[in-house]
DNA sequence: GTGAAAGCGCTAACAA
DNA sequence: TTGTTAGCGCTTTCAC
């Protein structure tokens, strides 16, 4: 047993090895790895050469060490395989590795008592370059002592950090968007079945759907609350079936298959006798029965330029945020709308 | 600007200004953070009082060069919102922090040249004790120059590594029993809407409903490819309505969905003139129209499961490889499957 | 129980 | 264009 005693896997080349096998200097090795330049040619090709020979890696670890930077970028996500938070995780991840930045994730199961603080603290302990924060939801004021760029999906008021950028903020024209649709057919009001009140995105959609009603004056029917879930859906369908409806945007889309199956076994028809519009557009939104009516969340395009914002934040430390940009905004309509008709019955 | 030019923030506190204002040595402070054994309780809370005051956090890249361990674990993972792969990444996330480990992702689009390999040298590069590779698809023989563990889910037979562990092989299992529960309803033969060729997952699925057909001696219709989306199960669809159907079982939900749509705008009736059993039980499917037939995929055990082995190898690396568990496997059976009638028409 | 010294593999600054 | 030197913040070894 002649290991070094030392870290790791005494046999896992160095830097140094390669400089050895190529003839130059552990710089000049360090520098061809980093592709900077004074380095002639030729001198290249050889440490390559020797670096691929005796199976060289850069160790990263050092790297961060002595530069201080790890080219990696946290994520603080949702631990939930719900369409939204999922998608945008995709996002972000492809993002992230566009950019040249290396992706750490931790997961804040709801209800954690740490929740994002405990989160981003581990990030910080990881050593990350940025953080992003996805699909937040309200833990209460939240004051991040961090030295990296924060960028949040969301735009939440309670969140504060000395580097905070916000993007995405799009859920509430979304909700406007779908709103308007029902109004614009005809229907007298519209009813709500929200997501749960701590996320953000709920607040947004339901604020939305609020101020969609104001503008034309219609009456604002109480809110029904759901949790995301098609079975939350299907609950909040059971009373809304109760009472008289006509129409109904539901926060996310499962919510709104939820609805209507609820709708359909009290005997109510979609789009007949009540319209429903959905949110996110998920991709199987288009084959049940009926194809539903839906906003699309632009999540890619989200994830892009939220990235790009701190990726800017990140390497120009000094410079002015980027302006945001805003993705584009998508109503897509199918067969659970129709226009409002007064009922035979 | 006095920094000191070298890495990173000069003012982020070191385990040495802990030792300073605790007045003892930074070797103390390591010990005081590694939980070792002989310190003092007096001292630990000085060391622990001082570190709070000034705002210490460990380096990990530090702890890594010097010790040549991460407590990290990397995933690839495919940078795609499928239901499958997404609910897996989510488990893998969950156990991953429950095991004590930092989580770093890398994402494979499909059809990226570099694919598996890169994304195993990359998570290499940043330094992992272990690598996860969920969901995986073929890409010809892969043979992994790693010497950190490596848990594959789907034991995909041309993958190679020297430390090779295999977990949640259990589609074909499930999809036994998905075809077995339309053979006991009286179907003659089912048909099977597969999942895209170069995936493992599919071809467990494929290769389980293969199985069922062939120990029932039914014939063996040929199979219909779909791409996992919802889309490809309509066009599937309209093909099979096309000729004559009873039962089909689709390689995951979403196409059954698909499915279920082009046989009722075919003029089918599901599930009086055909049957269909999904694959994931995503959490839709029970209120879809009508409610969907499907397996359950226990991705939390599959995940949990997969961790335990991995950690083991990593913490006990001369141990013999734990036994794999095997998680439960459930059948659901909602409206979408009925018993085989002759057609009155 | 505690500390001193060395060094993990790399990058930064400066020299040649 | 290349090399030398120092040192990032920690763990390891070994001495006390």
């Amino acid at each position: 047993m002649t290991r070094s005693g030392r870290g790791g896997n005494s046999s896992a080349p160095s830097s140094k090895d390669v400089a050895l096998a190529a003839g130059v200097s552990q710089k000049t090795v360090s520098r061809v790895f980093n592709n900077e330049q004074y380095v002639s040619a030729d001198v290249r090709q050889r440490v390559l050469a020797a670096a691929e020979e005796i199976g060289y890696r850069p160790n990263n670890a050092a790297r961060a060490l002595a530069s201080g930077r790890t080219r990696s970028i946290g994520v603080v996500t949702l631990g939930t395989g719900l369409y939204g938070p999922a998608s945008l995780l995709v996002g972000i991840e492809r993002a992230v590795q566009n950019a040249g930045y290396a992706l750490r994730v931790v997961s804040t199961l709801e209800g954690d008592p740490s929740g994002v603080a405990g989160a981003v603290e581990s990030l910080l302990e990881q050593g990350v370059d940025g953080i992003v924060i996805s699909e937040p939801i309200d833990e209460g004021p939240l004051a991040l002592q961090v030295d990296v760029p924060v960028l949040v999906f969301g735009a939440p008021p309670s969140f504060t950090a000395p580097r905070l950028i916000t993007a995405g903020v799009i859920s509430e024209e979304l909700a406007r968007i779908a709103t308007d649709h029902l109004l614009d057919l005809g229907h007298e009001t519209v009813h709500h079945i929200a997501g749960p009140r701590r996320w953000y995105a709920a607040r947004d959609r339901a604020e939305g759907w609020r101020k969609a009603l104001r503008a034309r004056g219609a009456v604002e029917p109480p809110v029904v609350d759901g949790d995301w879930s098609a079975s939350s859906g299907y609950a909040a369908g059971r009373v809304l079936a109760a009472g008289d409806v006509t129409a109904v945007f539901a926060a996310n889309d499962d919510m709104a298959i939820g609805l209507i199956r609820a709708l359909l076994e009290a005997g109510r028809r979609v789009p007949e006798d009540v319209s429903v519009v959905g949110f996110d557009d998920t991709p199987i939104s288009a084959y049940v029965t009926p194809p539903l009516t839906t906003v699309r969340q632009p999540f890619d395009p989200m994830a892009t330029a939220g990235l790009r914002l701190l990726v800017h934040a990140i390497e120009q430390p000094q410079a002015a945020d980027l302006e945001p940009e805003t993705p584009p905004l998508e109503l897509v309509v199918r067969a659970s709308t129709a226009r409002f008709a007064v009922h035979p019955g």
